[in-house]
DNA sequence: TTGGTAGTTATCTGTTTAGTCAAGTATTGG
DNA sequence: CCAATACTTGACTAAACAGATAACTACCAA
């Protein structure tokens, strides 16, 4: 088998800390080895280009973020409760984020996705895909209260799309601006938009 | 005084195209230079890097922008139909887009907003006062609907924030799946988080 | 018509960048 | 211990890039 290396996943997580730090575009291959503490040369014996190395960044990454996602939308918790939970988890991981690097960064698919999107085909279909497992969470959720009459949407999957544009929405902006502030609107904006005029109290 | 020249709107037209169909780190000097048949040496004559010219450009813009919105926005509409009224016109924006680069390219100041605010502080600067701007224009309007009891929104400037991420969050998407069909939804979403189920029969 | 001003151009420099390669080294399974 | 394999390394090339400059040219105003 040869001698083995994490100079693979070192390089994933270069990658995708300095996209979401900075941009794919100002991301240079030297930057990225530089941080993974890898030499050029194995660079190339990994991965083909820069874009493939973020496309493998993008799946290792969605590995960690599917368990997360799928322990907060748990069917075992309410619906809405599951929608009120993923906000401020969200807003808690974005107060990490600038707590550690001084900025509030976003989401990193929507943020790549709408940089490269006209340039860089398949990576703009990977980051496709990334967004719409997202948004399947907020669909089954809303579903969920539907049935149960927590709110009125018959169209699961439009409001799902309502939801997701808001929050990626909401995301981006607290990006551009570097503050926190914008996301304390979320919960009160994503229970409007499902008619719901106050949220929930949560059960334990 | 010398010879004249539009060099200069000619840079700023340049960038404008190639940041909105690409984006910011991936346009380089010479392909402006290039796009507006100015060699580099004039370039450097009128601005001193990049960055500078990309503020001077999204000026430019504004000055357009900001009479096709006022006259959109005129307090003559009521206002529920000049939220209306902008959607659409975004939608056909966007269609014009499409037509012309075979690409839904989305809001520029908030895809270039998101690329560039952890590395450009003028320019991210600069996308902040375009988008408060903007937002301005859905905050009065919010506020003139409740002042006629035609929605319940008594803090019009937190709703507009909701409103305004939506809909960029919308614009952003439809951009990165490249697709117009996203943004047929945008009134159904707008008026949903107004509270109004049902967008108003617009009157001439 | 002329002089100053505004803008142009070709050419140059040094640096950063992506991408290659051949030779080397560590590790693991047999 | 050996040999196949998996990875590493440094040195290389060629192209793209930002930025500078000096000489040139067109134009307006007096």
């Amino acid at each position: 088998m040869g001698r083995v290396s994490d100079g693979k996943e070192r390089l994933m997580d270069a990658v995708r800390e300095l996209i979401w730090t900075g941009s794919y575009g100002s991301t240079t291959i030297d930057q990225i080895c530089d941080k993974a503490g890898v030499k050029k040369g194995s660079f190339y014996y990994f991965f083909k280009c820069k874009s493939d190395l973020a496309v493998a960044a993008i799946d290792a990454d969605w590995q960690i973020r599917r368990v997360e996602l799928d322990a907060l939308f748990s069917p075992t918790t309410p619906p809405l409760e599951r929608l009120r939970r993923f906000c401020e988890y969200s807003a808690q991981a974005q107060a990490a984020m600038k707590a550690k690097f001084g900025r509030v960064l976003g989401c990193p698919q929507f943020c790549l996705g709408s940089e490269v999107s006209t340039r860089e085909d398949q990576l703009q279909q990977k980051v496709m895909e990334m967004l719409e497992h997202r948004r399947k969470y907020l669909e089954s959720a809303i579903r969920d209260a539907h049935a149960q009459g927590a709110v009125i949407a018959p169209d699961a999957a439009a409001k799902s799309r309502c939801l997701f544009a808001y929050f990626e929405g909401l995301l981006t902006q607290a990006r551009i601006q570097n503050d926190l502030g914008v996301l304390t609107e979320a919960q009160t904006g994503m229970f409007a938009l499902l008619g719901v005029s106050v949220p929930p109290v949560s059960p334990v």
